[in-house]
RNA sequence: GCGCCCGUAGCUCAGCUGGAUAGAGUACAGGCCUCCGAAGCCUGUGGUCGGUGGUUCGAAUCCACUCGGGCGCACCA
């Protein structure tokens, strides 16, 4: 319809064209209107043609209006406030829409303008040191809704996890994970300040550990703690001190038991941050390595490449890549002088492979405190040869978490954090991802822990799956009272559809594919929550007002439709959202 | 100091590729269940859209400056 108004306008514009009336042509804005009064589409046109027109804005919007086609679907044309061109549509025109989300049913909504380019979407992405905290929650519910409402507009998309298991973070764990087998096995050994010292899942690990290697990896302490340097505790750096225990662990146990240690905590968590996903409702295509990089020594032949391509330096030891003059604010290191390559380096050869894989486009979400790094990502794929516009990089920005009126600090290193678990069993999974949505990615989140556990029923997504479970029980209300329900019938009645709770139902309805569509490419899940809100509200308003079960079946059956599009379009956006459209609560 | 994000109703937030009287939830005040689920509906109170200047027929929206708040500026990951 849209299309209609927009051919008409612009074969009366072409003629005031002709007419010498105007010179150039301005884009046409056809919308939506907000407000029913204003019809159904309006057009601003009139009012950016004034001027160039040397008329007022309603006497150019006159003229447009003298000048247009007619249109049987188009029953009135209005002037209004300034100069908006108002267009009121035919009502079977907008009618048409119930039988339309009926007979298409879970797929309504769903288009191909995506045109099944491939995208990969990372994120989470987080440091397998343990479980994944409340932070990240908004991140996976973020990444897995956009994967979602973009496969929905016709994206082929993957959703990828990079897993940091390269580096000195994951040092740390297997050497905390040791000195607690240590301890386990009645070693006395002191441990580390900077390790994980209060996680209960290290000790879960070397627990297991023992069960599976008995003493295999015991060491007294005396060899364990031989010429160490204090920790910070004894007056020393506790930087140096824990580096110091990893050399030692990897010289004691030897390459491969140091590494059956290592691979042991690695895996363990990688796989309950995996189920902790998945009961969340996030799917990963890959999980991919970041030690994969190295075994296959594409962090060399990247830097290879950029050398190659003139772009690296050395200085003091150290190989830099010149990122300056690819818009970065300092050059960064690649290779240390100590010969090892930065996380930077592998970053570089991820990103360098993420566009070697095929994906047309690539969707990073990251942390808000990351934006300083975005600069020289993109700098090092330009420096490539890739084209870094086709890198999206989005920031989320922080939930922060308060309880009891203060703020939460956040680390798992400090040992006090809320898991995104314990978040999940407490506010409830559908409650937790719809939470994380609401707002806008780049606006920051205040997550008060006390309202959504103690007042989780005040949640906005209860609201709407009461919507979907009103209807639900109304259908089934139908059969116990030996109606039945002619959808047949219902659409050869849908012109009884006057009321108007119906017409504002029904025109809202109709918003439906357009918000799907700009939500997925704006990346905006929140304008489906807003309007999957205002759908519901319109629902229970009908319902207040109005009552279903009546006795003319004419009239029961266009209701039925009606509110059977609804359950439909509530069922389609929850789903979407991968929050659930339960039948009764 | 430099950079990114955010300042809209008491609180939490929509609206921001410029458009018609700035919206919702919550809180507060009142009303609605012999009738399909009251986890609901209806009415009302509540705003210098942080500030100043600019661009425009038109600015919460764009630009400049400015004041607040958050985050980041490693040979850490």
């Amino acid at each position: 319809m849209k299309q209609t108004i927009e051919k008409l306008l612009n074969q009366a514009i072409d003629q005031l064209i002709a007419d010498s009336m105007i010179e150039t042509k301005p884009a046409l804005q056809i919308t939506r209107t907000k407000d029913a009064a204003h019809g159904d589409f309006t057009c601003n046109v009139a009012m950016m043609l004034a001027k160039q027109a040397g008329k007022s804005p309603r006497d150019v919007a006159q003229i447009i209006i003298d000048t247009l086609d007619t249109n049987e679907s188009i029953i009135k044309i209005e002037i209004a406030g300034p100069g908006f061109i108002n267009f009121f549509l035919a009502q079977e025109n907008t009618l048409s829409i119930i039988k339309n989300i009926l007979d298409k049913g879970d797929t309504f909504g769903q288009s191909d303008a995506g045109k099944k380019e491939k995208i990969q979407i990372e994120f989470v992405s987080a440091n397998p040191t343990g479980p994944l905290h409340v932070g990240h929650g908004r991140g996976a519910a973020y990444g897995a809704t956009l994967a979602s409402l973009m496969r929905a507009v016709g994206f082929d998309v993957d959703c990828e996890y990079y897993v940091n298991d390269a580096g000195r973070q994951m040092n740390i764990l297997a050497t905390s994970i040791w000195l607690r087998y240590l301890q386990e096995n009645a070693v006395d050994i002191p441990f580390p300040s900077n390790g994980y010292k209060s996680e209960e899942y290290i000790y879960d690990i070397a627990r297991s550990l023992k069960q599976k290697y008995k003493d295999n990896f015991v060491r007294t302490a005396e060899t364990v703690m031989r010429d160490i340097p204090a920790d910070e505790a004894e007056g020393g750096d506790k930087e140096i001190h824990i580096d110091a225990l990893i050399d030692r662990a990897k010289s004691l146990l030897g390459n491969e038991d140091y590494q059956t240690i290592f691979k042991a905590g690695l895996d363990t968590i990688i796989e309950d941050i995996r189920q902790d996903l998945e009961e969340f409702g996030v799917h990963y295509e890959h999980w991919y390595s970041e030690q994969s990089l190295a075994d296959r020594d594409l962090i060399n032949a990247a830097v290879k490449q950029l050398q190659d391509a003139g772009h690296i330096y050395e200085e003091k030891g150290a190989l830099w890549f010149r990122s300056t003059d690819f818009g970065d604010e300092k050059d960064r290191v690649v290779i240390r002088d100590n010969g090892q390559g930065t996380y930077f380096a592998s970053d570089i050869a991820y990103h360098l492979d993420k566009f070697d894989r095929g994906y047309n486009r690539v969707i990073n979400i990251w942390g808000a405190d990351h934006h300083g790094y975005v600069p020289r990502v993109k700098a090092a794929l330009t420096a490539l040869g890739k084209d870094e516009s086709k890198l999206d990089i989005l920031l989320v920005q922080f939930a922060n978490l308060y309880r009891h009126g203060e703020r939460v600090q956040m680390s798992t290193r400090s040992g006090s954090f809320v898991t995104l678990r314990e978040l999940r069993k407490e506010v409830g999974t559908d409650a937790a991802r719809f939470f994380y949505v609401m707002r806008k990615c780049e606006q920051h989140m205040d997550f008060d822990l006390d309202l959504a556990k103690s007042q989780s029923n005040d949640n906005p997504v209860y609201y709407i799956q009461y919507a979907h479970a009103r209807i639900c029980s109304v259908l089934a209300q139908l059969s116990e009272k030996q109606f039945n329900h002619d959808s047949e019938n219902g659409f050869r009645h849908l012109n009884l559809l006057t009321e108007k709770h119906e017409t504002d139902l029904i025109s809202k309805l109709d918003a439906y594919a357009d918000i799907l569509h700009k939500a997925a490419f704006n990346a905006d899940p929140h304008l489906l929550v807003h309007y999957l809100r205002e759908l519901a509200t319109l629902l229970h308003s009908y319902y207040n007002a109005h009552q279903f079960i009546i006795d003319d079946a004419n009239g029961r059956d266009a209701r039925f439709n009606l509110i059977s599009a609804t359950k439909q379009i509530l069922n389609n956006g929850l789903t979407l959202l991968g929050v659930s459209a339960p039948i009764k609560m």
